[in-house]
DNA sequence: TGGTTAAATGAATCACGTTCAAATATAGAA
DNA sequence: TTCTATATTTGAACGTGATTCATTTAACCA
């Protein structure tokens, strides 16, 4: 038993060190450019080891997906849990998102490469499966503010499910995510801060959908401050997304 | 003279050829999976000669991503040269994209492959530039249809400018395609007609940044006659994307 | 210490994108 | 029409890199 469990504990151990040089080479090289020997070489074990732990190249990255939306799960439940109306409680979904971003930077394109189709259908169904497991977890944890917002007045369901004001969300963040890392585009259409804008677009889209309290959503100020409490009060423990209201040296992708 | 248009000719009918079969093989078994040599069989030209054409593989999924993009691009300046109050143009590119997605249903997957940084960096510069020259066109038809709202009144700039409005729009869109299309999240998440949510979306944001005249987002009856309003006056040519109201048999993705 | 099982190894295999020397076709001149 | 120079096409050979598996090595127990 013991001894089991030293070995299991040995096997765990293997696997994170093969992870995190996984995560390390995907970050100099991307994805397509890893290669599965120089893995092996950088995490001192041998090729063949590798597919003890991983049944093909895709799993690694699968593995390596599940990471970023586990922590972007964690956070998302944080602030659904947070002491604040529903209204907050959703337009920090939004900030949450972008804390993700400064935290793990290479996470999105991780996360874009294994939906893609292509790569989605080489990987090991069970390690598809685990992920989507994980993704469940920010769809629920943005599900029950909807639910609140609902059971407690703030919201007029009206002829929309609350699956469906979730997916309105959703796919703002998704789209800025897509807009923001895909090569080129920005710099192109001339945009700083985007995750500055997409708080906006969710201030925009609360009161589209008339989410009380209504608020100006021209109010910088208001965002600024709203940034400042969400992160004091729900995220001490992390680098703030945010520069302070009027210093926009910089961008802060 | 003719005799090299004639040359010319011949190249450019090649090339179409092998576009072609390209675009259906990477239908039937993805870009990855694309092998040269089995679509140089189905185009019945030897492998070096596709190398003629197309300087690597990668390039070849660039040049139907731009075919793509540059129909999306006729279909968004077609709505803004639409002659409709300008929330209504607005309104109508989220339908140009769900008409796009249905005329061309493996287009999405095509250029999010495309956009992934990692494909994207082993492709040409000069057929990443011709990609993203013809993605400018459907930013700019977007962007005449905020300018336009502005100088006649019906939109406040406030405090955002109008490549922030249309980021706003655009987001959404990729956001939908993005969750759409990944394989396997709609199910999970039963979500039936994401592009019918879409024009909802559309509607929900532009109430929320006042665009006049505001409209009940809640009115399926009005949005459906404007689905019908706008494909019969700018896209008699095509498919309807959408069926009539009340018909909610089977889903539209 | 020896026998048995489990794990690790990395060279060999195989698949595939790309290249390039040789073969073939074309255009123009005689 | 025939010959030559030039352009085009060809596909076998090359190189890279994921994956496999026969062999070696380590761990455990009597």
């Amino acid at each position: 038993m013991t001894t089991l469990s030293r070995r299991e504990r040995e096997f765990a151990a293997r696997e994170r060190c093969i992870l995190d040089h996984a995560r390390e080479l995907v970050r100099e090289v991307g994805f397509l450019n890893l290669q599965m020997a120089e893995l092996a070489r950088r995490a001192e074990y041998a090729t063949g080891t590798l597919y003890h732990h991983f049944r093909c190249k895709e799993d690694i990255l699968f593995r390596l997906a599940s990471e970023g939306i586990e922590l972007r799960s964690q956070f998302f439940e944080r602030v659904a849990r947070w002491d604040a109306c529903s209204r907050d409680r959703m337009a920090g979904m939004g900030y949450a998102d972008w804390l993700l971003v400064n935290a793990h930077p290479d996470h999105f394109r991780i996360e874009q490469l294994a939906k893609a189709v292509d790569i989605w259908d080489r990987a090991t169904p069970e390690v598809r499966e685990a992920m989507m497991n994980k993704g469940e977890g920010c769809g629920n944890a943005i599900l029950s503010v909807v639910s609140d917002a609902i059971s407690e007045g703030d919201l007029e369901p009206g002829t929309r499910s609350p699956q469906q004001v979730s997916f309105s969300f959703w796919t703002m963040s998704s789209g800025t995510h897509t807009v923001t890392h895909a090569a080129g585009i920005l710099e192109r259409f001339e945009m700083r801060d985007p995750y500055v804008i997409l708080a906006r677009n969710y201030q925009v889209m609360l009161n589209g959908l008339r989410w009380k309290p209504l608020q100006d959503a021209e109010d910088d100020t208001a965002l600024y401050a709203f940034f400042d409490r969400l992160h004091a009060e729900v995220f001490p423990d992390h680098q703030p997304a945010h520069r302070s209201h009027r210093d926009d040296s910089g961008d802060t992708r």
